[in-house]
DNA sequence: ATGCCGTGTCAACACTCGTTGACCTAATGA
DNA sequence: TCATTAGGTCAACGAGTGTTGACACGGCAT
């Protein structure tokens, strides 16, 4: 509040280390699940004391769940579905961590962590509030939920694929027959009623 | 050797036991992940000792190892290719834990243990080795990797949606219409030839 | 009966983890 | 100048982990 904070910024505001807290945090839940990262290695990549970070966020867990909770809120329900196949296509397959690639970012610290008895239920809710229910909304038709819920495991089948095991016709390169099908696979999750239920030929 | 082990089979052998801790292994992993599941939680589900664990096993490592290396290899190359869809849904929708679904046991072992600094080499083999081979193989064709990685992507997806996120549509009851619109997924990765690869409509 | 070996237990080690309370230091306000 | 307070460190705790070596018990063969 006094001028000195205003104009030089010189002294760190707990604020401050706190948001680089989080973001280290964000960072290392990135590409470890939630029981491998540590306090500790958060603190380090700060350069401060591990006390802080349960100081600063309570404990562990409140840190995860501030985490998952940060980035773009939902989709943008503003695109056309006929547009969706490309756009998650390219959400997909560009560099992790680009300024579109958010979601894919939350998605992914979702994946890591997925099965952890603590961190399980607060991604579960954090993936069907942000990605199930928007998607489902934005399908018109029947059975918006079962198409946005086969979406929902195209998307996180192909994240898995590539980032977490990393299968080569996934990740490197992605080649275009890759993107084709993948978005030919989209289209169809999300077409409304397609030629017949019963999968024979 | 002796008569007594043959005839009564009183006596535990080492053996036995060695197996009970391999099977209890299995269950634990199943759903829980590799770092979640103390040698302590199996060591008393059969009732003996952690040090036992460790003795006949080696390390944890080398028992996860065995856990996953067990049950039916790959898949059966045997079953015409335009029956996979049907099988795969069939094998994916079905209680858990059946005779057919021992595939989708291991898949799930390897899904929960994915992140996991130790797990992952481990498990991107057995993934890799056991289905995504195996699968390429029986598929004829351009593409034939490209095309099992998005079967693979589909069949983890619904898995990981299904059992560590408990999404509603996936799991309960499983409608008919999931499985129809499954199956159709499925019948669009495997297709070798598709309409056109630029995905607009 | 004696010694041996297979099967298993027990206790401890060395380590990492999240969390807490006391303490320190420097800048601020009176 | 002096007291206060914000920002941060330090050391320790209690609980959990996998792993190891010494020890105990019961059948077996000699």
């Amino acid at each position: 509040m006094t001028l000195g904070e205003i104009v030089e910024r010189k002294r760190k505001s707990a604020a401050d280390t706190r948001g680089e807290l989080l973001r280290a945090a964000r960072r290392r839940f990135l590409d470890e699940s939630y029981e491998n990262v540590g306090l500790r290695d958060i603190a380090r990549d700060v350069g401060v004391d591990v006390a802080l970070v349960s100081r600063y966020f309570g404990s562990k867990e409140q840190l995860f769940r501030e985490v998952l909770r940060g980035g773009k809120e939902k989709f943008d329900a503003s695109l056309p579905v006929s547009d969706l196949p490309a756009y998650l296509v390219s959400m997909l397959t560009q560099a992790d961590a680009t300024a579109d690639g958010e979601h894919v970012e939350k998605m992914l610290i979702s994946l890591r962590s997925a099965s952890s008895p603590v961190a399980s239920r607060l991604v579960r809710e954090a993936i069907e509030g942000d990605v199930l229910e928007p998607l489902a909304a934005m399908l018109d038709g029947d059975d918006a939920e079962v198409r946005a819920s086969l979406i929902l495991a195209v998307l996180m089948g192909t994240t898995i694929l590539r980032t977490v095991m990393s299968v080569e016709p996934m990740c490197e390169g992605c080649p275009d027959t890759m993107r084709g099908r993948l978005a030919r696979l989209f289209e169809v999750a999300l077409t409304d009623h397609f030629p017949q239920a019963t999968p024979d030929r």
